[in-house]
DNA sequence: TCACAGTGACTTTTT
DNA sequence: GTCACTGTGA
């Protein structure tokens, strides 16, 4: 494609943040900004017009999804693109690690430990803890590992404050790098660590990479950021793309400081804002941006509509999830009828159990859809245990993967067993001088020792792995299937003895960037053994098919299917150990791929959490349950809070055309039907923008009159009233007055409190003697004053 | 070592 | 209402 022809199409600032060059850059790209067609557009321009070698740009996203959509679109712009490094940031990290595994000290064929497995493997080092326990320290090693810290870290002590944190943080490392196998957390640390620690590596980092590129930089955390900086170097160009509005993911170490102090990490800065949002009609932009006013920490930017006016969003209420889902049907169905198809429709939702009421209102209604991210695939427990037979394979210090699979199907090797075996092989390490002794070889030396029905199970169990092993080697006979960590350690070597410093043109040999670019499997010829043929060999002779079979039977579930799957979603790999390595390396970080499943139709409604839909757009959407205690979750506040709102926020801004909001007066949670509130995010919306259907509750009325009155009902926008609205709490909810709350009865004010965010609590003594804090704002329908 | 039954806890959001 | 964990008995 002409050059010309791609840039005409851009406005002036997304033109500009294109050509930009000679200092970092800084996008602010708001939702619907044209985000994406600027950095596939910079992509393709820095490869045609600017000279750079296509493998040395490196483009990081957050999702798989992301990263494709990226990859494709540059491609199209620039087919020299399909070379360059587009990745997330935990795929970069798993490359690197294979690269260097080495000096990483971990093992080159090691697979990624799950939130699961971290849990397990806390249980073995920390002794004589709770499971629930062990999900806390896990949890808590996780977030280190977010914000970089080791466990030596003196500030270890703002993640936990308990004092043997640390050691057992320091217990897991051990125990973890014995298995020579990384958790997720690895992935961005021990790359950020090495390449602190190792000039050599850094530097040949920065001899590969002279461009890069993050996306949705708002939700980078510590370690990603420090990623970032190790892999800067002096020559380095370092764009980011990120919106402050759109962060959602704090929970998970995702640090908005990073995107707020970018200028002052990276000195002479440019920062160019996209305001133009090309994605939504006017009243549906309205909307967020009443809402996401409500903020107190931002940068503050506003969106304007490209596409200009259009319908105005609908604010439904319902009796209960039952009439939502029927309600989300209606729509669909209608509109169907007049041509629309269904994948023009997104159902979004707080949490992954809200998708079940939907999905079972489509069956009965026969709408085709498609759930994205929830059905966990790959956490079956069938689909786990074959996954753990693969992890074996690769690498028998998987002691995980061992305790696992090695009693299933039962072989009469059980908890005793296994921790003899495991303790057995721990000890040998501490002595081998050789070191990595792995469990396969415990078990050849054990086989002995053990009772009369261990052993003949432990037999079945070695043999199984020696034919796999031969099975996996043998197929290996391509003599242009050079194994990863060939090329990788050759190209290491290449730079090291000083390959030119090179900008642009193809000075590195062909086979580096081969190494670098191996995102996608090798193409398969046809006399190739398919890696799906290994692995169905693995489950039959395993006996683990036998045994789900068994259970199937039992249990009328699917596991025989769901195995068949799996094998079938490895066809495309080869029959060799890098191959397996790359199946295994997708599967652990894509977990929100869609269940594979040949029925999928093309034309389907979308169920999605709100979260998952960043990045996405739908010409109608449907956020569900706005209510409080769903969304945003009753235990929120201030900087939290705030957290929650900008989620609704994105969740607006996902709408192309049409935007619609359900509320239900009662939901069945635990087996039990609530009675629900209103999401307070819906008193932020001006009645004046937004129709509303169905029975309107008390606390919604009480709302309407109250903007009527103070002049906001009738077309005046939203925002700006926040600080009346607030002194009018002040002075009617103050210390001593009385209430009465429905739920609880008479009460007294104790206290009063404005929050970090400017919302103003009461604390509340009742005479059935609890007490309780409430924001008055969002309490209107059950707490009231007295007189 | 394993199967079963009773009990308790549970719903964030994800690479 | 569901699932996972625990303790008991075979």
């Amino acid at each position: 494609m002409d050059s010309y022809e791609y840039l005409s199409v851009l406005n002036p600032e997304q033109m500009a943040a294109v050509v930009h060059e000679g200092s970092p850059l800084l996008i602010l790209a708001g939702a619907g900004s044209g985000k994406t067609r600027v950095i596939t557009t910079k992509i393709a321009y820095l490869i045609a017009e600017q000279g750079y070698r296509p493998s040395s740009i490196l483009a990081v996203t957050f999702t798989k999804k992301a990263a494709r959509e990226m990859q494709e679109r540059a491609q199209l712009l620039e087919s020299q693109a399909a070379r360059s490094q587009i990745r997330t940031f935990h795929s970069f990290g798993s490359w690197f690690l294979r690269i260097h595994a080495e000096e990483a000290g971990i093992d080159k064929n090691f697979t990624v430990y799950d939130d699961d497995d971290m849990v397990t493997l806390v249980m073995k080092a920390v002794p004589n803890i709770a499971k629930k326990q062990a999900s806390t320290i896990a949890h808590k090693i996780s977030m280190a590992k977010d914000y970089c810290m080791t466990p030596d870290d003196p500030n270890l002590i703002q993640i936990e404050s308990d004092a043997e944190f640390p050691e057992q943080y320091a217990a897991y490392e051990e125990r973890l790098r014995a298995t020579g196998n990384v958790d997720f957390g690895d992935l961005i640390m021990l790359p950020v660590l090495l390449l602190q620690n190792n000039e050599s590596v850094r530097n040949h980092m920065h001899k590969i990479f002279k461009v890069i590129m993050v996306d949705e930089y708002q939700d980078s955390n510590v370690a990603q950021f420090k990623l970032l900086k190790a892999l800067t170097g002096p020559d380095t160009y370092v764009c980011v793309v990120g919106d402050d509005d759109q962060s959602i993911y704090s929970f998970r170490g995702a640090e908005v400081q990073n995107i707020l102090d970018f200028e002052k990490e990276f000195p002479g800065t440019q920062v160019i804002k996209l305001e133009r949002n090309y994605r939504s009609v006017a009243p549906v932009l309205s909307i967020a941006d009443g809402v996401v006013k409500r903020n107190k920490k931002r940068l503050g930017k506003t969106l304007v509509s490209v596409r200009g006016d259009g319908k105005k969003p609908k604010l439904v209420f319902l009796s209960n999830q039952d009439d939502e889902a029927a309600f989300a049907a209606e729509m669909i169905l209608q509109s169907h009828g007049k041509g629309v198809p269904y994948s023009d429709w997104a159902i979004l939702y707080r949490t992954n159990a809200q998708s079940l009421g939907f999905e079972t209102e489509f069956l009965h209604r026969k709408i085709p859809y498609s759930v994205v991210g929830s059905l966990k695939f790959y956490e079956r427990e069938e689909v786990k245990d074959a996954l753990a037979y693969l992890a074996f394979l690769v690498n028998p210090r998987d002691e995980i993967a061992f305790r696992r699979i090695v009693n299933k199907p039962p072989r009469g090797i059980g908890g005793v067993t296994q921790e003899k075996l495991v303790t057995r092989a721990r000890e040998e390490n501490e002595n081998s001088l050789v070191g990595q002794v792995n469990l396969l070889d415990t078990c050849r030396g054990e086989v002995g020792s053990l009772s009369k029905k261990a052993k003949e199970g432990m037999k079945a169990f070695i043999d199984l792995f020696d034919t796999m092993i031969q099975t996996l080697t043998s197929a290996e006979t391509r003599d242009d299937n050079t194994p990863i960590e060939q090329l990788a350690e050759d190209a290491r070597e290449a730079v090291k003895d000083g390959e030119p410093n090179v900008v642009s043109g193809d000075e590195l040999p062909d086979w580096v960037t081969e190494a670098m670019a191996a995102s996608e499997p090798a193409p398969l010829g046809e006399s190739d053994k398919r890696l799906s043929d290994v692995i169905e060999k693995m489950i039959k002779d395993s006996g683990l098919l036998e045994l789900h079979q068994s259970q199937d039977e039992i249990s009328g579930t699917q596991r025989v299917f769901n195995l068949q799957e799996l094998v079938n979603s490895a066809s495309m790999y080869p029959a060799n150990v890098d191959g397996l390595l790359e199946f295994l390396d997708h599967i652990e970080l894509d977990r929100t791929l869609e269940t594979p499943d040949d029925e999928t139709p093309s034309d389907a409604v979308t169920l999605i959490t709100l979260h998952n839909t960043k990045g996405l757009e739908y010409p109608r959407v449907i956020i569900t349950g706005m209510e409080y205690g769903v969304f945003p979750r009753r235990d929120k506040v201030d900087t939290e809070l705030e957290e929650e709102r900008r989620l609704f926020y994105v969740g607006i801004t996902r709408a192309r055309d049409e935007l619609y909001l359900t509320s239900c007066a009662y939901r069945r949670m635990y087996g039990r039907t609530e009675d629900q509130e209103i999401s307070p995010f819906l008193l932020e919306i001006a009645p004046s923008e937004i129709d509303v259907l169905g029975t309107k509750p008390t606390a919604y009325k009480r709302f309407e009159r109250q903007q009527a009155a103070s002049g906001n009902g009738g077309g005046g926008g939203p925002g700006g009233e926040a600080l009346v609205e607030q002194d009018g709490l002040a002075s009617r909810w103050k210390k001593g007055r009385t209430v009465y709350h429905d739920d609880y009865g008479h009460g007294v004010i104790l206290f009063t409190d404005t929050t970090e965010s400017g919302e103003y609590v009461i604390d509340v003594q009742f005479e059935t003697g609890t007490r309780k804090k409430f924001l008055p704002k969002y309490q209107a329908n059950r707490l009231m004053l007295e007189m």
